[in-house]
DNA sequence: TTTGTCAATTGATCCAAATCAACCCGCAGG
DNA sequence: CCTGCGGGTTGATTTGGATCAATTGACAAA
Protein backbone atom coordinates (compact mmCIF):
# COMPACT_ATOMS: atom_id res chain seq x y z
CA UNK A 1 0.00 0.00 0.00
CA UNK A 2 2.93 2.56 1.05
CA UNK A 3 4.42 0.98 -2.06
CA UNK A 4 1.27 2.04 -4.31
CA UNK A 5 1.64 5.61 -2.95
CA UNK A 6 6.03 5.64 -3.40
CA UNK A 7 5.12 4.78 -7.04
CA UNK A 8 2.83 6.94 -7.98
CA UNK A 9 4.72 9.97 -6.63
CA UNK A 10 7.62 8.73 -8.74
CA UNK A 11 5.43 9.47 -11.92
CA UNK A 12 4.82 13.22 -13.39
CA UNK A 13 1.24 12.47 -13.63
CA UNK A 14 0.91 12.73 -9.73
CA UNK A 15 4.01 14.07 -8.50
CA UNK A 16 2.91 17.39 -6.97
CA UNK A 17 0.14 15.78 -5.41
CA UNK A 18 -1.03 15.93 -1.66
CA UNK A 19 -0.46 13.04 -0.11
CA UNK A 20 -3.78 12.38 1.18
CA UNK A 21 -5.16 12.60 -2.24
CA UNK A 22 -2.51 10.08 -3.59
CA UNK A 23 -3.28 7.73 -0.77
CA UNK A 24 -7.46 7.93 -1.64
CA UNK A 25 -6.08 7.03 -5.19
CA UNK A 26 -3.85 4.23 -4.15
CA UNK A 27 -6.54 2.85 -2.33
CA UNK A 28 -8.40 2.05 -6.25
CA UNK A 29 -5.10 0.62 -7.27
CA UNK A 30 -4.00 -2.95 -7.75
CA UNK A 31 -0.74 -3.98 -8.13
CA UNK A 32 0.38 -6.74 -10.53
CA UNK A 33 3.40 -9.01 -11.10
CA UNK A 34 4.51 -10.01 -14.74
CA UNK A 35 7.38 -12.50 -15.52
CA UNK A 36 9.49 -11.97 -18.56
CA UNK A 37 7.47 -12.30 -21.84
CA UNK A 38 3.86 -12.35 -20.63
CA UNK A 39 1.20 -10.34 -22.27
CA UNK A 40 -0.28 -7.39 -20.35
CA UNK A 41 -2.84 -6.39 -22.57
CA UNK A 42 -3.66 -7.14 -26.13
CA UNK A 43 -4.90 -4.91 -28.74
CA UNK A 44 -8.61 -4.60 -28.71
CA UNK A 45 -9.29 -5.28 -24.76
CA UNK A 46 -11.29 -3.49 -22.94
CA UNK A 47 -9.19 -0.83 -21.40
CA UNK A 48 -10.18 0.30 -17.59
CA UNK A 49 -6.80 1.03 -16.34
CA UNK A 50 -3.56 2.47 -17.08
CA UNK A 51 -0.46 1.66 -15.84
CA UNK A 52 2.54 2.97 -13.80
CA UNK A 53 6.10 0.68 -13.55
CA UNK A 54 7.43 -0.03 -10.11
CA UNK A 55 9.52 -1.71 -11.74
CA UNK A 56 11.03 -3.69 -14.74
CA UNK A 57 10.88 -2.88 -18.57
CA UNK A 58 7.25 -3.60 -20.79
CA UNK A 59 7.21 -2.95 -24.51
CA UNK A 60 4.04 -1.50 -26.57
CA UNK A 61 3.90 -2.63 -30.16
CA UNK A 62 1.00 -3.75 -33.06
CA UNK A 63 1.78 -6.38 -35.47
CA UNK A 64 0.27 -6.46 -39.10
CA UNK A 65 -1.78 -9.06 -40.71
CA UNK A 66 1.74 -10.56 -41.74
CA UNK A 67 2.15 -10.31 -38.49
CA UNK A 68 5.31 -8.37 -38.24
CA UNK A 69 6.00 -6.46 -35.11
CA UNK A 70 6.48 -2.63 -34.60
CA UNK A 71 7.60 -1.74 -31.32
CA UNK A 72 6.02 2.05 -30.89
CA UNK A 73 8.03 2.66 -27.60
CA UNK A 74 9.84 0.70 -24.09
CA UNK A 75 9.05 2.22 -20.40
CA UNK A 76 11.17 1.83 -17.52
CA UNK A 77 10.58 2.36 -14.30
CA UNK A 78 8.56 5.10 -12.84
CA UNK A 79 7.20 5.84 -16.62
CA UNK A 80 3.37 5.36 -17.52
CA UNK A 81 1.95 3.72 -20.11
CA UNK A 82 -2.07 3.64 -21.99
CA UNK A 83 -3.12 6.55 -19.98
CA UNK A 84 -4.40 7.38 -23.81
CA UNK A 85 -6.65 3.87 -23.82
CA UNK A 86 -8.52 5.25 -20.89
CA UNK A 87 -10.03 8.41 -22.31
CA UNK A 88 -10.72 6.83 -25.98
CA UNK A 89 -14.53 6.67 -26.45
CA UNK A 90 -13.77 3.23 -27.31
CA UNK A 91 -12.09 1.94 -24.23
CA UNK A 92 -9.80 -0.63 -26.00
CA UNK A 93 -6.40 -0.61 -26.16
CA UNK A 94 -4.58 0.07 -29.06
CA UNK A 95 -1.45 -1.73 -28.88
CA UNK A 96 -0.67 -4.78 -27.20
CA UNK A 97 1.55 -4.58 -24.14
CA UNK A 98 4.16 -7.22 -23.05
CA UNK A 99 6.62 -7.27 -20.10
CA UNK A 100 10.37 -7.55 -22.04
CA UNK A 101 11.39 -8.12 -17.90
CA UNK A 102 10.03 -8.77 -14.96
CA UNK A 103 7.67 -5.97 -13.86
CA UNK A 104 6.25 -4.73 -11.52
CA UNK A 105 3.33 -2.78 -12.29
CA UNK A 106 0.48 -0.60 -10.33
CA UNK A 107 -2.70 -0.67 -12.40
CA UNK A 108 -4.93 2.68 -12.23
CA UNK A 109 -8.69 2.10 -13.13
CA UNK A 110 -10.28 4.76 -15.19
CA UNK A 111 -13.00 5.39 -12.22
CA UNK A 112 -10.31 6.59 -10.24
CA UNK A 113 -9.18 9.22 -12.79
CA UNK A 114 -12.65 10.54 -13.34
CA UNK A 115 -12.91 11.15 -9.69
CA UNK A 116 -9.61 12.57 -9.41
CA UNK A 117 -10.61 15.30 -12.33
CA UNK A 118 -13.67 15.60 -10.99
CA UNK A 119 -12.70 17.02 -8.08
CA UNK A 120 -9.13 18.61 -8.93
CA UNK A 121 -8.50 20.75 -11.95
CA UNK A 122 -4.68 20.89 -11.28
CA UNK A 123 -4.82 17.11 -11.95
CA UNK A 124 -7.01 17.24 -15.21
CA UNK A 125 -3.88 19.83 -16.31
CA UNK A 126 -1.08 17.29 -15.05
CA UNK A 127 -2.30 14.92 -17.21
CA UNK A 128 -3.03 16.79 -20.21
CA UNK A 129 0.91 18.13 -20.28
CA UNK A 130 1.81 14.44 -19.95
CA UNK A 131 0.05 13.36 -22.73
CA UNK A 132 1.03 15.88 -24.56
CA UNK A 133 4.69 15.39 -23.71
CA UNK A 134 4.43 12.58 -25.25
CA UNK A 135 2.53 13.53 -28.23
CA UNK A 136 5.52 15.55 -28.69
CA UNK A 137 7.96 12.78 -28.35
CA UNK A 138 5.83 10.84 -30.98
CA UNK A 139 6.07 13.54 -33.59
CA UNK A 140 9.91 13.33 -33.18
CA UNK A 141 9.90 10.49 -33.58
CA UNK A 142 8.49 9.81 -36.49
CA UNK A 143 10.50 12.46 -38.01
CA UNK A 144 13.51 10.52 -36.93
CA UNK A 145 12.55 7.10 -38.80
CA UNK A 146 11.93 9.39 -41.80
CA UNK A 147 15.08 12.09 -41.95
CA UNK A 148 18.17 10.25 -40.20
CA UNK A 149 19.84 7.41 -41.28
CA UNK A 150 19.96 3.89 -38.87
CA UNK A 151 23.62 5.16 -36.91
CA UNK A 152 22.19 8.73 -36.26
CA UNK A 153 18.93 7.42 -34.69
CA UNK A 154 20.67 5.19 -32.37
CA UNK A 155 23.30 7.80 -31.79
CA UNK A 156 20.47 9.91 -30.45
CA UNK A 157 18.91 6.63 -28.88
CA UNK A 158 22.18 6.01 -26.76
CA UNK A 159 22.52 9.86 -25.60
CA UNK A 160 18.64 9.91 -24.61
CA UNK A 161 19.21 6.87 -22.41
CA UNK A 162 22.12 7.85 -20.75
CA UNK A 163 20.61 11.15 -19.53
CA UNK A 164 17.36 9.30 -18.33
CA UNK A 165 19.34 6.65 -16.87
CA UNK A 166 23.12 7.91 -15.63
CA UNK A 167 26.01 5.98 -14.56
CA UNK A 168 27.80 8.77 -14.89
CA UNK A 169 31.13 8.57 -13.71
CA UNK A 170 32.82 11.61 -14.67
CA UNK A 171 33.62 13.09 -18.30
CA UNK A 172 32.77 10.44 -20.36
CA UNK A 173 28.87 9.07 -20.15
CA UNK A 174 28.29 5.70 -19.14
CA UNK A 175 25.44 3.72 -19.40
CA UNK A 176 24.37 -0.27 -19.15
CA UNK A 177 21.04 -1.51 -21.09
CA UNK A 178 18.83 -3.43 -19.07
CA UNK A 179 17.26 -5.71 -22.26
CA UNK A 180 17.96 -7.17 -25.17
CA UNK A 181 19.83 -4.95 -28.80
CA UNK A 182 17.26 -6.64 -30.49
CA UNK A 183 14.39 -5.25 -28.43
CA UNK A 184 16.55 -1.85 -29.06
CA UNK A 185 16.59 -2.31 -32.49
CA UNK A 186 13.08 -2.85 -33.20
CA UNK A 187 12.18 0.15 -30.80
CA UNK A 188 14.12 2.12 -33.56
CA UNK A 189 12.85 -0.01 -36.49
CA UNK A 190 15.83 -1.38 -37.44
CA UNK A 191 16.95 -4.77 -38.25
CA UNK A 192 19.37 -6.50 -35.50
CA UNK A 193 21.79 -6.63 -39.00
CA UNK A 194 21.49 -3.19 -39.39
CA UNK A 195 22.15 -2.39 -35.72
CA UNK A 196 25.02 -4.44 -35.30
CA UNK A 197 26.45 -2.99 -37.81
CA UNK A 198 25.62 0.74 -36.99
CA UNK A 199 26.87 -0.21 -33.62
CA UNK A 200 30.56 -0.47 -35.11
CA UNK A 201 30.32 2.80 -37.39
CA UNK A 202 29.48 4.87 -34.25
CA UNK A 203 32.79 3.47 -32.75
CA UNK A 204 34.19 6.20 -34.95
CA UNK A 205 32.21 8.78 -33.27
CA UNK A 206 33.37 7.51 -29.93
CA UNK A 207 30.99 4.98 -29.01
CA UNK A 208 32.72 2.16 -27.61
CA UNK A 209 30.13 -1.11 -26.41
CA UNK A 210 30.89 -4.27 -24.68
CA UNK A 211 28.32 -6.53 -23.84
CA UNK A 212 25.07 -4.42 -22.74
CA UNK A 213 27.82 -1.56 -21.42
CA UNK A 214 28.17 1.64 -23.55
CA UNK A 215 30.55 4.12 -23.24
CA UNK A 216 29.79 7.86 -24.72
CA UNK A 217 33.17 9.27 -24.88
CA UNK A 218 32.73 12.48 -26.56
CA UNK A 219 29.15 13.35 -26.45
CA UNK A 220 29.42 16.64 -28.07
CA UNK A 221 30.71 14.94 -30.93
CA UNK A 222 27.70 12.62 -31.08
CA UNK A 223 24.95 15.16 -30.69
CA UNK A 224 27.00 16.58 -33.65
CA UNK A 225 27.01 13.75 -36.14
CA UNK A 226 23.21 12.44 -35.12
CA UNK A 227 21.84 16.13 -35.50
CA UNK A 228 20.82 15.82 -31.88
CA UNK A 229 19.23 18.82 -30.39
CA UNK A 230 19.04 19.77 -26.91
CA UNK A 231 14.67 20.06 -26.97
CA UNK A 232 15.07 16.24 -27.87
CA UNK A 233 12.57 15.57 -25.44
CA UNK A 234 12.23 12.00 -23.42
CA UNK A 235 9.11 10.65 -23.71
CA UNK A 236 7.65 9.95 -19.61
CA UNK B 1 -19.18 36.49 -33.21
CA UNK B 2 -22.10 34.04 -34.18
CA UNK B 3 -19.20 32.16 -37.17
CA UNK B 4 -17.08 31.67 -34.43
CA UNK B 5 -19.41 29.89 -32.48
CA UNK B 6 -20.44 27.78 -35.40
CA UNK B 7 -16.79 27.00 -35.83
CA UNK B 8 -15.90 26.06 -32.62
CA UNK B 9 -19.31 24.03 -32.47
CA UNK B 10 -18.09 21.68 -35.56
CA UNK B 11 -15.13 20.59 -33.66
CA UNK B 12 -15.58 17.68 -31.72
CA UNK B 13 -13.14 19.32 -28.66
CA UNK B 14 -16.81 21.62 -28.07
CA UNK B 15 -19.88 19.93 -29.60
CA UNK B 16 -21.71 18.59 -26.93
CA UNK B 17 -21.41 22.00 -25.42
CA UNK B 18 -24.35 24.39 -24.37
CA UNK B 19 -24.57 27.78 -26.34
CA UNK B 20 -23.71 30.05 -23.52
CA UNK B 21 -20.92 28.63 -22.62
CA UNK B 22 -19.58 28.61 -26.23
CA UNK B 23 -20.29 31.90 -26.34
CA UNK B 24 -18.47 32.42 -23.21
CA UNK B 25 -15.26 31.12 -25.03
CA UNK B 26 -15.88 32.09 -28.25
CA UNK B 27 -15.83 36.25 -26.99
CA UNK B 28 -11.66 35.41 -25.88
CA UNK B 29 -11.10 33.85 -29.35
CA UNK B 30 -10.07 35.70 -32.57
CA UNK B 31 -10.57 34.48 -36.27
CA UNK B 32 -7.18 35.21 -38.22
CA UNK B 33 -6.69 35.01 -41.86
CA UNK B 34 -3.61 33.46 -43.61
CA UNK B 35 -3.11 33.83 -47.37
CA UNK B 36 -1.36 30.39 -49.10
CA UNK B 37 1.99 29.58 -48.36
CA UNK B 38 1.71 32.05 -45.18
CA UNK B 39 3.49 30.46 -41.81
CA UNK B 40 1.01 30.78 -39.15
CA UNK B 41 3.66 30.07 -36.14
CA UNK B 42 7.10 28.34 -36.10
CA UNK B 43 8.89 25.68 -33.94
CA UNK B 44 9.64 27.70 -30.30
CA UNK B 45 7.07 30.50 -31.03
CA UNK B 46 5.56 30.83 -27.70
CA UNK B 47 2.40 29.41 -27.75
CA UNK B 48 -0.86 31.09 -25.88
CA UNK B 49 -3.19 29.61 -28.88
CA UNK B 50 -3.87 26.50 -29.98
CA UNK B 51 -6.52 26.92 -33.61
CA UNK B 52 -9.67 25.25 -34.97
CA UNK B 53 -9.70 25.68 -38.91
CA UNK B 54 -13.03 27.29 -40.07
CA UNK B 55 -11.69 27.00 -44.19
CA UNK B 56 -8.85 26.14 -45.91
CA UNK B 57 -6.21 24.10 -45.14
CA UNK B 58 -2.62 24.04 -42.73
CA UNK B 59 0.28 21.89 -42.59
CA UNK B 60 2.88 21.01 -39.51
CA UNK B 61 5.74 20.39 -40.09
CA UNK B 62 9.31 19.90 -38.70
CA UNK B 63 12.44 20.99 -40.59
CA UNK B 64 15.61 18.92 -39.76
CA UNK B 65 19.25 21.22 -39.74
CA UNK B 66 19.77 20.16 -43.54
CA UNK B 67 16.21 22.01 -44.30
CA UNK B 68 14.90 18.80 -44.95
CA UNK B 69 10.66 19.06 -44.14
CA UNK B 70 8.56 16.41 -42.67
CA UNK B 71 5.08 17.08 -42.83
CA UNK B 72 3.40 16.01 -39.73
CA UNK B 73 0.22 16.65 -40.73
CA UNK B 74 -2.56 17.89 -42.72
CA UNK B 75 -5.72 19.92 -41.51
CA UNK B 76 -8.90 20.63 -42.64
CA UNK B 77 -11.54 22.36 -42.36
CA UNK B 78 -13.35 21.75 -38.69
CA UNK B 79 -10.58 20.23 -37.43
CA UNK B 80 -8.15 21.68 -34.76
CA UNK B 81 -4.65 21.81 -34.02
CA UNK B 82 -1.44 22.67 -31.47
CA UNK B 83 -4.06 21.94 -28.32
CA UNK B 84 -1.05 19.88 -27.08
CA UNK B 85 1.18 23.16 -27.50
CA UNK B 86 -0.71 24.97 -24.87
CA UNK B 87 -0.41 22.19 -21.78
CA UNK B 88 3.24 21.85 -22.79
CA UNK B 89 5.07 23.16 -19.51
CA UNK B 90 7.50 24.84 -22.21
CA UNK B 91 4.66 26.94 -23.72
CA UNK B 92 6.35 26.36 -26.92
CA UNK B 93 5.16 25.26 -30.37
CA UNK B 94 7.27 22.05 -31.21
CA UNK B 95 6.65 21.95 -35.06
CA UNK B 96 6.24 24.59 -37.36
CA UNK B 97 2.39 25.37 -39.30
CA UNK B 98 1.58 26.95 -42.51
CA UNK B 99 -1.27 27.53 -44.45
CA UNK B 100 -1.15 25.56 -47.71
CA UNK B 101 -3.80 26.93 -49.05
CA UNK B 102 -5.84 30.29 -47.88
CA UNK B 103 -7.36 29.49 -44.30
CA UNK B 104 -9.04 31.13 -42.01
CA UNK B 105 -8.69 30.26 -38.18
CA UNK B 106 -10.18 30.50 -35.02
CA UNK B 107 -7.38 31.11 -32.23
CA UNK B 108 -8.08 29.72 -29.02
CA UNK B 109 -6.22 31.36 -26.41
CA UNK B 110 -4.46 29.09 -23.02
CA UNK B 111 -6.56 31.24 -20.48
CA UNK B 112 -9.94 30.27 -22.07
CA UNK B 113 -9.14 26.76 -22.04
CA UNK B 114 -8.09 27.25 -18.72
CA UNK B 115 -10.98 28.82 -16.96
CA UNK B 116 -13.31 26.32 -19.10
CA UNK B 117 -11.26 23.21 -17.60
CA UNK B 118 -11.59 24.59 -14.26
CA UNK B 119 -15.15 25.07 -14.60
CA UNK B 120 -15.97 22.33 -15.88
CA UNK B 121 -14.59 18.36 -15.84
CA UNK B 122 -16.63 17.20 -18.84
CA UNK B 123 -14.15 20.01 -20.95
CA UNK B 124 -11.28 18.72 -19.47
CA UNK B 125 -12.68 14.72 -20.76
CA UNK B 126 -13.26 15.81 -24.01
CA UNK B 127 -9.85 17.66 -24.45
CA UNK B 128 -8.36 14.16 -22.92
CA UNK B 129 -10.18 12.47 -25.55
CA UNK B 130 -9.37 14.49 -28.53
CA UNK B 131 -5.32 14.39 -27.77
CA UNK B 132 -5.38 10.87 -27.00
CA UNK B 133 -7.34 9.85 -30.62
CA UNK B 134 -4.60 12.34 -32.50
CA UNK B 135 -1.91 9.84 -30.49
CA UNK B 136 -3.82 7.08 -31.67
CA UNK B 137 -3.36 8.45 -35.22
CA UNK B 138 0.44 9.29 -34.75
CA UNK B 139 1.07 5.28 -33.77
CA UNK B 140 -0.41 4.09 -36.70
CA UNK B 141 1.42 6.82 -38.34
CA UNK B 142 4.70 5.40 -37.01
CA UNK B 143 3.32 1.84 -37.70
CA UNK B 144 2.79 2.33 -41.29
CA UNK B 145 5.62 4.35 -42.54
CA UNK B 146 7.47 1.28 -41.37
CA UNK B 147 5.71 -1.71 -42.39
CA UNK B 148 3.92 -0.29 -45.16
CA UNK B 149 4.86 0.15 -48.95
CA UNK B 150 4.32 3.55 -50.73
CA UNK B 151 1.73 2.20 -52.51
CA UNK B 152 -0.36 0.67 -49.52
CA UNK B 153 0.51 3.84 -47.52
CA UNK B 154 -1.21 5.92 -50.46
CA UNK B 155 -3.85 3.95 -50.29
CA UNK B 156 -4.86 3.83 -46.67
CA UNK B 157 -4.70 7.52 -47.47
CA UNK B 158 -7.06 7.82 -50.11
CA UNK B 159 -9.47 5.35 -48.47
CA UNK B 160 -9.61 7.52 -45.24
CA UNK B 161 -9.56 10.96 -47.35
CA UNK B 162 -12.62 9.37 -49.41
CA UNK B 163 -14.45 8.50 -46.07
CA UNK B 164 -13.69 12.19 -44.35
CA UNK B 165 -14.39 13.65 -47.47
CA UNK B 166 -17.23 12.08 -49.62
CA UNK B 167 -18.18 13.63 -52.85
CA UNK B 168 -19.97 10.39 -53.68
CA UNK B 169 -22.03 9.37 -56.17
CA UNK B 170 -23.00 6.30 -55.79
CA UNK B 171 -20.57 2.64 -55.64
CA UNK B 172 -17.41 3.93 -56.62
CA UNK B 173 -15.90 6.45 -54.34
CA UNK B 174 -14.70 9.59 -55.26
CA UNK B 175 -13.08 12.86 -54.09
CA UNK B 176 -10.99 15.75 -55.18
CA UNK B 177 -7.94 16.58 -53.51
CA UNK B 178 -7.98 20.08 -52.26
CA UNK B 179 -4.30 20.84 -52.47
CA UNK B 180 -0.73 19.68 -54.47
CA UNK B 181 -0.07 15.68 -54.90
CA UNK B 182 3.51 16.81 -53.36
CA UNK B 183 1.86 17.91 -50.51
CA UNK B 184 0.26 13.90 -49.64
CA UNK B 185 3.51 12.89 -50.87
CA UNK B 186 5.00 14.80 -47.99
CA UNK B 187 2.61 13.84 -45.48
CA UNK B 188 3.11 10.39 -46.26
CA UNK B 189 7.13 10.56 -46.30
CA UNK B 190 7.18 9.38 -49.87
CA UNK B 191 9.33 11.38 -52.93
CA UNK B 192 7.21 13.25 -55.30
CA UNK B 193 8.34 10.94 -58.22
CA UNK B 194 7.68 7.52 -56.08
CA UNK B 195 4.15 8.90 -55.50
CA UNK B 196 3.85 9.20 -59.03
CA UNK B 197 5.02 5.79 -59.81
CA UNK B 198 2.94 4.21 -56.63
CA UNK B 199 -0.42 6.04 -58.17
CA UNK B 200 0.15 4.22 -61.19
CA UNK B 201 0.47 0.81 -60.00
CA UNK B 202 -2.93 1.97 -57.78
CA UNK B 203 -4.38 2.12 -61.10
CA UNK B 204 -4.58 -1.89 -61.20
CA UNK B 205 -5.85 -1.96 -58.31
CA UNK B 206 -8.95 0.17 -59.09
CA UNK B 207 -7.77 3.61 -57.98
CA UNK B 208 -8.13 6.34 -61.30
CA UNK B 209 -6.50 9.43 -60.88
CA UNK B 210 -7.26 12.14 -62.92
CA UNK B 211 -6.03 16.04 -62.41
CA UNK B 212 -7.18 16.42 -58.79
CA UNK B 213 -9.69 13.90 -58.94
CA UNK B 214 -9.41 10.28 -57.30
CA UNK B 215 -11.90 7.53 -58.26
CA UNK B 216 -11.93 4.56 -56.00
CA UNK B 217 -13.44 1.48 -58.23
CA UNK B 218 -13.45 -0.85 -55.62
CA UNK B 219 -12.90 0.04 -52.43
CA UNK B 220 -12.94 -3.33 -51.07
CA UNK B 221 -10.07 -4.66 -52.83
CA UNK B 222 -8.41 -1.86 -52.00
CA UNK B 223 -8.56 -2.13 -48.43
CA UNK B 224 -7.28 -5.74 -49.10
CA UNK B 225 -3.97 -4.71 -50.48
CA UNK B 226 -3.16 -2.09 -48.25
CA UNK B 227 -3.98 -4.11 -45.31
CA UNK B 228 -6.56 -0.99 -44.07
CA UNK B 229 -8.11 -1.83 -41.10
CA UNK B 230 -11.45 -0.98 -40.01
CA UNK B 231 -9.95 0.21 -36.73
CA UNK B 232 -7.98 2.57 -38.83
CA UNK B 233 -8.46 6.03 -37.02
CA UNK B 234 -8.92 9.25 -38.71
CA UNK B 235 -7.04 12.05 -36.86
CA UNK B 236 -9.86 14.38 -35.78
C1' DT C 1 33.13 -31.35 -20.43
C1' DT C 2 29.58 -31.49 -23.81
C1' DT C 3 25.30 -29.93 -25.68
C1' DG C 4 21.56 -26.89 -26.73
C1' DT C 5 19.81 -22.37 -27.03
C1' DC C 6 19.58 -17.74 -27.88
C1' DA C 7 21.84 -13.24 -28.83
C1' DA C 8 25.02 -11.04 -31.62
C1' DT C 9 28.03 -10.57 -35.38
C1' DT C 10 29.63 -10.93 -40.21
C1' DG C 11 29.17 -11.81 -45.13
C1' DA C 12 26.63 -11.84 -49.60
C1' DT C 13 22.81 -10.50 -52.15
C1' DC C 14 18.55 -8.10 -53.17
C1' DC C 15 15.15 -4.54 -53.44
C1' DA C 16 12.26 -0.36 -52.68
C1' DA C 17 12.77 4.03 -52.76
C1' DA C 18 15.87 8.14 -53.18
C1' DT C 19 18.38 10.71 -56.25
C1' DC C 20 19.74 12.83 -60.51
C1' DA C 21 18.12 14.22 -64.89
C1' DA C 22 15.22 15.13 -68.65
C1' DC C 23 10.88 16.16 -70.32
C1' DC C 24 5.90 17.21 -70.66
C1' DC C 25 1.87 19.85 -69.88
C1' DG C 26 -1.38 23.47 -68.44
C1' DC C 27 -1.40 28.15 -67.82
C1' DA C 28 -0.46 33.14 -67.08
C1' DG C 29 1.83 37.24 -68.90
C1' DG C 30 4.02 39.72 -72.36
C1' DC D 1 2.09 33.66 -80.71
C1' DC D 2 6.12 32.69 -77.81
C1' DT D 3 8.09 32.41 -73.13
C1' DG D 4 8.58 31.10 -68.54
C1' DC D 5 7.29 28.50 -64.71
C1' DG D 6 5.57 25.24 -61.41
C1' DG D 7 3.68 20.83 -60.94
C1' DG D 8 3.79 16.39 -62.56
C1' DT D 9 5.54 12.34 -65.06
C1' DT D 10 9.07 9.15 -66.85
C1' DG D 11 13.75 7.18 -67.24
C1' DA D 12 18.45 5.74 -65.47
C1' DT D 13 21.29 5.05 -61.63
C1' DT D 14 22.52 4.72 -56.83
C1' DT D 15 22.04 3.36 -52.15
C1' DG D 16 20.64 2.29 -47.38
C1' DG D 17 18.80 -1.05 -45.26
C1' DA D 18 16.34 -5.62 -45.50
C1' DT D 19 16.85 -10.29 -46.26
C1' DC D 20 19.05 -14.74 -46.45
C1' DA D 21 22.65 -17.51 -44.69
C1' DA D 22 26.41 -18.92 -41.90
C1' DT D 23 29.35 -18.30 -37.78
C1' DT D 24 30.65 -16.99 -33.24
C1' DG D 25 30.08 -16.31 -28.47
C1' DA D 26 27.82 -16.58 -23.80
C1' DC D 27 25.58 -19.10 -20.70
C1' DA D 28 22.82 -22.74 -18.56
C1' DA D 29 21.45 -27.45 -18.24
C1' DA D 30 22.84 -32.25 -18.58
Amino acid sequence: MQNIVSTLQKNPLFGGMPSPVLEGLARHCRIREFERLQDIFAMGDPADSFFIIADGWVKLYRTSREGEETIIHVFGPGESFAEAAVFSERNMYPVNAQAIEHALLVAVPRAAILHNIEEDSHFALNMLGTISARQRYLVQQLEQVTTRSAPQRIGAFLLRFCRMHPEGENGAMVASLPYNKSIIAARLNIQPETFSRALSKLAQHGVKTERQHIVIEDAEALEEFCDFSYDDIPCR
